[in-house]
DNA sequence: TATAACATGTAACAAGTTACATGATTTC
DNA sequence: GAAATCATGTAACTTGTTACATGTTATA
């Protein structure tokens, strides 16, 4: 039942797009890396291929426009079919929280393997790039018809949960390293 | 510089699981998907792949064992060099942020094209799902030598910014509801 | 006139998973 | 004697990325 596939998110993130409005590959490609970039990505290849398979299932359709001597344009449309694809996909996708795993817990579970002081060191590198990054990152404006300020809303609300965590952490371990310095020295 | 790859952070968590202690690889296997799935995933044929290359750059050893007529098995040892590249990972891994986006964030960018009942409804079941999770899952208990029991922390912590967040959000939009339901009244 | 932007695609590769194949030993 | 655990592996598949290939039009 909860085979909500990495499939389902990609043709959830392009029918989206083109709920919005019928568009062509290179402005949909274009659209992704530009407003969508902070919260989501997809590669040019991936998203041509799943395009074909989207049309292929009859979820989007494609007609070819040609303005004076340029590069024709495919412009895919939403289906009503798609609609319906895309709504079903939507609430399964708002219903579900799946739990991923951080490739930075590997070096938390390790951290006892490195001397405290360098541990604590590393850490604060760390912190001063999630800092950089919530400082950096400019507020996503409101967009007219999608909530991306709200995705963004909540990708910066775990950032910051995640530099309070570090904080308190680097704080912890710089009392445990208080310690057990006075002890080596004794 | 900054090419954290994803096989750093592999070799990264095999070669600390070796830290431990030699092991061969079901028993490094067993330990993955029992002491640390809560906080990593790696899959047996990715386990075995990674080991021989591992051991093809001799960073780990490889030595066969057989108790009685019981099928042989080969015992993974770190070594030296291994050692050296292992504290060179760990501190990356350690100094490094990367951004991850998640895919919960695609619906919330589309969330407009649900009625506003319905997308709250599906909030609602993610939110229960999400408390599901800190609810049940069991604390993990301090390891020897490792601090598995930190990066469950941190996970934890995220998880409870992401409940935290969801249900503020969640208000904002039931306030947003009873104002649009009266216009619709009116 | 060079380079960036417009426009579409393919091929090769990398990473990781599922499913399969094999065979011994312990437990119910 | 069936099923779970111990123990190692391979093959095929899925997914997504990088790098390549092609050609036009606007811009510096």
């Amino acid at each position: 039942m909860d085979h909500t596939s990495s499939w389902d998110d990609r043709a959830l993130l392009l029918l989206g797009v083109l709920m919005n409005q019928s568009q062509h590959g290179y402005q949909i490609n274009d659209f992704i890396e530009r407003a969508l970039c902070e919260v989501a990505t997809m590669k040019k290849p991936t998203a041509y291929a799943l395009l074909d398979r989207l049309a292929a299932a009859r979820h989007i359709s494609v007609h070819s426009e040609q303005e004076g001597n340029r590069p024709p344009r495919k412009v895919y449309s939403i289906t009503d079919s798609g609609r319906e694809v895309f709504t079903r996909l939507l609430r399964e996708n708002l219903a579900t929280f799946d739990a991923p795993t951080f490739a930075g817990d590997i070096g938390l579970m390790f951290l006892t393997y490195l001397p405290l002081p360098e541990a604590i060191a590393a850490l604060k590198e760390r912190l001063a790039r999630i800092e950089a990054l919530l400082d950096t990152t400019v507020r996503v404006p409101p967009h007219p018809n999608l909530s991306i300020d709200l995705a963004f809303d909540h990708l910066t609300a775990l950032r910051r949960a995640d530099r309070d965590w570090l904080r308190d952490t680097i704080r912890e371990l710089e009392k445990r390293q208080m310690t057990t310095g006075a002890n080596a020295q004794a």
